[in-house]
DNA sequence: TTATTCATGTAATTTGTTACATGATTCT
DNA sequence: AGAATCATGTAACAAATTACATGAATAA
């Protein structure tokens, strides 16, 4: 395969958990992956197809529940491919941060736009972090130490982030009283 | 303009705070918001033309240190772009985190190979962070608070991480030697 | 009966990187 | 003299999103 950075391997990541569809694929991402890496349809379908054309997974028409569905497994090859990528040491974090990105601009802002904002930013990550807990406890039986693990660092990157933004805003607010 | 997310706010920032050239942009990019916003000069330099033809910005071509150069500025409309820009609400944060990835599927990799993945990754986000610190201690005028914030957020967030990831480390460790 | 969810898929577009080309200047 | 840095730029490619299209089944 080409890069090693892609949307493939959460794909044979998913399916070496389980045989699935891609729908369920995609909602497994959903409630799992999606705070530290997400995909959509336009790129789990067409790289089904392609893994599919490669050799790399199986797919099996059925119908459950009255609806179609097709599902895919890993062959051999690509159970060979997925656990060879997982003993690679991993890339770099990269991260898009638009919050911060405004803050190194926001001395061109009036400071109660600033404080405005910011105070915002900590609402809605609490709001986000809600969200994730809310997951958490609709699902209940997280199969193993690993994926708890991914969860908890969601949750314990918020508190980290709402921590340092509450911060931020007492320095803020506490300057222009002297 | 199109979406709020790209990297044309990034240079209309930059150029906010002084007229520079595409290559400065990307300097300044390096060294400050790179952690959490990047670019390349595959982006810089294309954008940076479509901008002036929008009339966002204005470029004067000058030879400095006997050097050729387009140094660009914001023009009026630019600057009213940009503080539209600069007063909206963030996006959230994207993140594309390989080693969380990783994790999700780790208990399918042997202990001892976990152990030595997630060491080896508390090391290079050690060495990262010196790196950060090296930038910082060369870059003596950090002009203004917001800006040096932005950098500590950087420090911080490495320090979240290796604190996490040690953590962790110290639970797998302790975990099969009951 | 109508809206929502389940389910698959494609086409157009967006966004950006990588790699290359070019050339001047400065450091070693 | 040769390597590294300064400086601009483009073309090919990669990767993924968004929006749309389709249709069946189920919940309100």
């Amino acid at each position: 395969m080409n890069n090693n950075f892609t949307v493939d391997y959460i794909i044979l990541g998913c399916l070496s958990i389980n045989p699935m569809s891609g729908y369920d694929i995609k909602r497994l991402i959903s409630i799992s992956t999606s705070l530290f890496y997400n995909a959509s349809y336009g790129s789990i379908y067409p790289t089904l197809k392609k893994m599919e054309e490669a050799g790399l997974v199986e797919a099996e028409e059925a119908v459950e529940n009255g609806r179609f569905k097709k599902i895919y497994a890993l062959t051999d090859e690509g159970r060979k491919e997925f656990m060879a990528w997982l003993e690679e040491p991993p890339h770099p974090i990269v991260i898009k941060n638009d919050m911060l990105l405004r803050l190194f601009f926001y001395r061109q802002l009036p400071r109660e736009k600033v404080l405005a904002i910011t105070a915002a930013h900590i609402e809605q990550l609490k709001a986000f972090k809600l969200e994730l807990e809310e997951i958490e406890s609709a699902e209940g039986g997280w199969a193993d130490k690993y994926q708890y693990n991914t969860l908890r660092w969601g949750k314990d990157f918020y508190d980290f982030q709402i921590g340092w933004y509450e911060k931020l805003l007492h320095e803020l607010e506490n300057e222009t009283i002297k």
